[in-house]
DNA sequence: GCCCATTTGTACGTATGTATG
DNA sequence: GCATACATACGTACAAATGGG
């Protein structure tokens, strides 16, 4: 949950769930991410907090993000 | 000057102006830089695309930033 | 301690651009 | 051409921190 008293920013929130569901196997290596639509209405924030969580997600070589494609999850080293 | 038909996004080419300013000595090491709301005037761009620039030269470690202070250049190593 | 102006930080909703299939 | 999805940008509104009076 994304809780706008928790102290913490949403994108962080978010970006905290998405590397949780990651590392669990939710969100297997080679497979997608819910689209940022998808996840803005899931968690009631806006389009552009979530694009700013896969930002952090990119820049951790996470995931690799596709302009119409969507958000991948890359295979660890 | 920021140019929106240049290919490269704004808060890229405003990023690349600071960076200049401070390796050329415009921006000085323990001064600040301008205010993001004084910047989005002067180049006619939102205060949230200055806000973005001032992240990535964060996250470069160039300046520090300190809510009600402003943007500080951080002397070299 | 209390107001006030300034400044960064977060977030919203919207619009438009670009890429993919 | 069309639908989907990420990318950029805008303007706005508040929140939070800082410093001066």
């Amino acid at each position: 949950m994304i809780d706008p008293l928790a102290g913490r920013p949403a994108y962080q929130q978010l970006a905290d769930l998405l590397r949780e569901g990651i590392s669990s196997g939710k969100y297997p290596p080679r497979t997608p991410l819910p689209s940022a639509k998808t996840l803005s209405q899931e968690h009631g924030i806006a389009v552009g907090t979530v694009m700013r969580a896969f930002d952090m997600l990119r820049e951790e070589g996470l995931v690799r993000t596709v302009a119409g494609r969507g958000v991948w999850v890359l295979p660890k080293d």
